[in-house]
DNA sequence: CTAATTTT
DNA sequence: AAAATTAG
């Protein structure tokens, strides 16, 4: 549906305002070329802004 | 530059 | 079509 499996919170940091602030990604992915060690992406909302932004997940998180 | 993905 | 996201 929207991500993948239980969709947790993240503290991640708000580029749009500044603040960290917990939120649930609308989507992550993976990130990384073929042969290198991919990082994990989520795309969020602001809730102050409603601005759009992409931020670094937890390795652990579960995509 | 490469990777995927979305919003602008 | 561009930007942004991370790091090797």
């Amino acid at each position: 549906m929207s991500s993948e499996k239980t969709r947790r919170k993240v503290q991640v940091l708000d580029k749009t305002t500044g603040k960290v602030v917990e939120l649930e990604p609308i989507k992550t992915w993976t990130l990384g070329p073929r042969d290198r060690v991919k990082i994990k992406i989520g795309i969020f909302k602001s809730p102050e802004t409603g601005r759009y932004f992409r931020a670094r997940l937890p390795d652990d998180y579960p995509v």
